[in-house]
DNA sequence: CATGATCCTAAACACGTGTTCAATCCTTCG
DNA sequence: CGAAGGATTGAACACGTGTTTAGGATCATG
């Protein structure tokens, strides 16, 4: 009724065929993806015919594409709207409602895996109001001042978008379904303790990579430096921590 | 001739059918991804017919099934090796030579992407290691307590799995290549500031969460708490910080 | 040489796909 | 009413898919 009226969950029995068809695709694709949803599966769900599909969108992937457009005007609103964090504060209302907006949240999750169009802009849009939120935060004096502010902001957004990426995984590991009151509540105080406190002791590491940083040739392969147990963040992708200086 | 030269660790020419086929499926996979490789386009790369695909492997999900157990056994290592951060190791291996590894980071990208079975295993290890090492951080000294280490790790996980999961994006956005020297050295420093001092200046959102995890229902809608552009973390998933009430 | 066994392939099969097309139904309006 | 025009469909088409089948090379061994 407010904001996002449009969306209820599962289309209604007056929608336009139209608009029946496009839920179903964004509910298909979400769950499924798009490689593994057929026009006959998204049909039968909008109680249509195939044809009617192609008919009214011109083809599959034109169809994905409205869907794409459809969700990013949900999500960014009809015209720019005035204040520029619009896109998180629509994702966190859709999280809010999990029940209601999975749909959503699972197709937006495909658009920014699959790398869409679509899901590019919403990246780059989030991006944009992560930094614009971040400097905001660093006027008021409640948060801390960065390095490189550009890159932070894509940090941070590439660090909360990750949680909805693995969600299935996350959901397995917790052993709650994602984006429930008992996931959320659990998750809460450890990421704002390391949000707020951090995850190190003390400056040794990032002493160390300024250190490594300032005079270390951008090609090369010098020996590692550490490799101790304590070593930094670990795994995969931004381990930077621990060996900064070889990358 | 040798169309996919850098997948082979192993040369290619000698190199028995049956691992080409899986070299070649690895390479597919993790770069068009499961649904979008054909088992002729397969066949092709390893210079064979699409029978013996299927010959040697039973059928394409069977070929994905050997490729997974592979490349687990590739970053586990035959018999689980002594130390336990094995996992994360060899993925830090890994990004030092992105060109030579590439087909491995991506494919594995994709099998947590799509949960498989193998992504859930070697997820699951990721976590179990990334706790056992930040336990010996806390122990030693040189990390900060967690209300919960268990969720710490899996966040911390999530987090650093992110850019690997993201990494279009965030080659797009830095405009470098993934996992290039350039694109690292960028990240270091404001990853380890994070990581360091934390995002937020004070404890006011960190006290404010657990005044409202204290004693709020598990269910309920009471009003947003906050809403200034100074509020927490910001997008999509573990926005958790701005509002941690509600949920 | 004959005998298997192993590796490998060409050809075909059955099927699911996105899409097209001619023909309906249904509403609207002159 | 009757014509027009959009919405809708059943049936088919062309094609790509994973897989099967029947057999051909190749080669070590009796």
């Amino acid at each position: 009724m407010f904001r996002i009226m449009n969306v209820r969950s599962v289309p209604f029995e007056d929608a336009t065929a139209s608009a029946r068809i496009r839920d179903a695709a964004i509910a298909r694709f979400g769950a499924q993806g798009y490689d593994r949803t057929s026009v006959r599966e998204i049909a039968a769900d909008a109680g249509v015919s195939p044809a009617l599909v192609i008919h009214h969108f011109g083809s599959k992937e034109a169809l994905r594409h409205a869907c794409d457009d459809w969700l990013a005007t949900q999500l960014i609103g009809e015209k720019t709207r005035v204040a520029a964090p619009e896109v998180a504060a629509t994702i966190r209302e859709w999280l809010d409602d999990p029940e209601r907006f999975r749909p959503y949240i699972d197709y937006f999750a495909t658009m920014l895996a699959d790398g869409t169009e679509g899901g590019n802009r919403l990246f780059d849009r989030l991006v944009h109001d992560t930094a614009a939120m971040l400097d905001a935060g660093v006027a008021d004096g409640s948060m801390r001042e960065s390095s490189d502010p550009g890159m932070r902001a894509l940090i941070i957004t590439v660090h909360g978008l990750a949680p909805l990426l693995l969600r299935d995984q996350l959901a397995r590991a917790m052993g709650t379904p994602f984006a429930s009151s008992a996931t959320i509540r659990r998750m809460t105080r450890p990421m704002l303790e390391l949000y707020t406190h951090g995850l190190y002791a003390d400056s040794r590491m990032l002493d160390a990579a300024d250190e490594a940083l300032r005079g270390v040739a951008p090609t090369g392969s010098e020996p590692r430096s550490d490799k101790g147990p304590g070593n930094p963040n670990q795994d995969p992708d931004p381990p930077t921590h621990g060996r900064p200086d070889t990358w």
